[in-house]
DNA sequence: GATTTTTTTACGGGAAACCGTAAAGAAGTG
DNA sequence: CACTTCTTTACGGTTTCCCGTAAAAAAATC
């Protein structure tokens, strides 16, 4: 088993359960950091210290407060480890059910496992600690991943699309966005294709109109 | 102290360490509910059995299922149990931070404290169930609850601006809204009124269209 | 009950969204 | 390179939003 684990999480009403759990797993080395910061710099001290931690079981969220942060979640925080220690296993432990938001964490950071939250997901984390140990990867447990949004029906919705939908959520109109575009030299970028896209993404969401769609992609995180 | 709680929360990671919190207080009978429908019965049959909970710690906020359930969150919990049992000592344990639901808890509901989650939420959760305990009222942990909206700006937010907000947010235009309105004799509710009520929301949160106020107004947690 | 004040409603004009069609341009194909 | 196909851009008409002004109605004040 792991000998050397760091918990990040914000909620110590959480720390507490997670440590009780690795311990029983017969895991000597516990840490724990409460900031991405803070998590970060035990993960260089103890690459310096020729001890590296061999696992990073991490929240996405994390409140914030008086302290300042350069990361500001979980995804930058797992981005930057694997920057300096690529070989670190990462199991994700937090609340956030979208899959499409799961889904990309495995593709693009190349996390080992998922842990949805919710009310028996101590065993969940549990296996995902001994499964990830025996190389498994991909694991995304409770696998009944439910009210979340089908996952193949999210994979066709782009950064381009992302990018937009946030820019109007701040209040940018159309003709705006095309200027802003244009200046980012991304493309298209003419008012009429960008209402094409928004149409596109109206469908989609089966929005009426942009306010729906925009109440309902933050509804989905997606923005 | 207290001799009889129940702890109404659906992260099993948060309830051991609840339970481990007040068992540290003395208190021997300690039970748990991950569903709020489940905490009902079990505050029901404790009262006919003439041995009634004498403090109820509930989250707000309750992931859906399977399971089919009546009561959707915390709010809603409370105020059934504070129908059948209105001497019940209540603790509200919850990661949301907006001043207006925390006020409108005190105000609407009377719940005897609440405990924002956060980094030192164990010690304030044990500070609120000690001083619940001597009789004080509208405990506030942490009491420097920051980044979050300024109590005394929002108190002139009626009803009447969230479910405008809402209605906007799903879709509907001015002009349908003022036909549900009439509808629902709910005044005013010509156009005109309304653009001018939407005009105010948009001048108070800073929004530069019905979109920018939409996104705002989610972001806070408003609707 | 006549007055001021506030709230609600009506209306009009310009801006932006909405929606379809068509042209221009880019990319792929034989 | 001619042809098809797909993407991007242009444009015009309709609807809705946006914002001001003014009338009508309701409420408050004296």
């Amino acid at each position: 088993m792991f000998k050397k684990v760091l918990i990040v999480e914000d909620l110590d009403s959480i720390i507490e359960t997670v440590r009780h759990t690795l311990e029983k797993l017969s895991i000597k080395n516990i840490q724990y950091a409460k900031y991405c910061d803070e998590a970060l710099i035990k993960i260089k001290k103890a690459q310096i210290e020729k001890d590296p931690f061999e696992l990073l079981i991490s929240d996405l969220s994390f409140k914030e407060d008086h302290r300042e942060n350069k990361l500001k979640n979980g995804e930058e925080l797992i981005r930057t480890v694997k920057n300096i220690q690529p070989e670190i296993k990462t199991i994700v432990f937090s609340i956030e059910d979208k899959s499409f938001k799961i889904h990309s964490l495995f593709e693009i950071l190349e996390i080992n496992a998922y842990v949805i939250k919710g009310r028996n997901s101590i065993k969940d984390l549990k296996k995902a600690v001994q499964e990830t140990y025996n190389n498994k990867t991909k694991i995304l447990l409770p696998e009944t991943s439910t009210n979340s949004v089908n996952k193949n029906s999210l994979i066709e919705i782009e950064s381009y699309d992302i990018e937009l939908l946030k820019l109007l959520s701040n209040g940018y109109i159309i003709n705006e966005i095309a200027i802003k575009f244009k200046n980012l030299q991304i493309q298209p970028n003419s008012n009429s294709s960008i209402e094409k896209r928004i149409n596109k993404l109206k469908t989609y969401f089966k929005a009426n109109n942009n306010v729906h769609l925009i109440a309902i992609t933050k509804d989905l995180g997606l923005i």
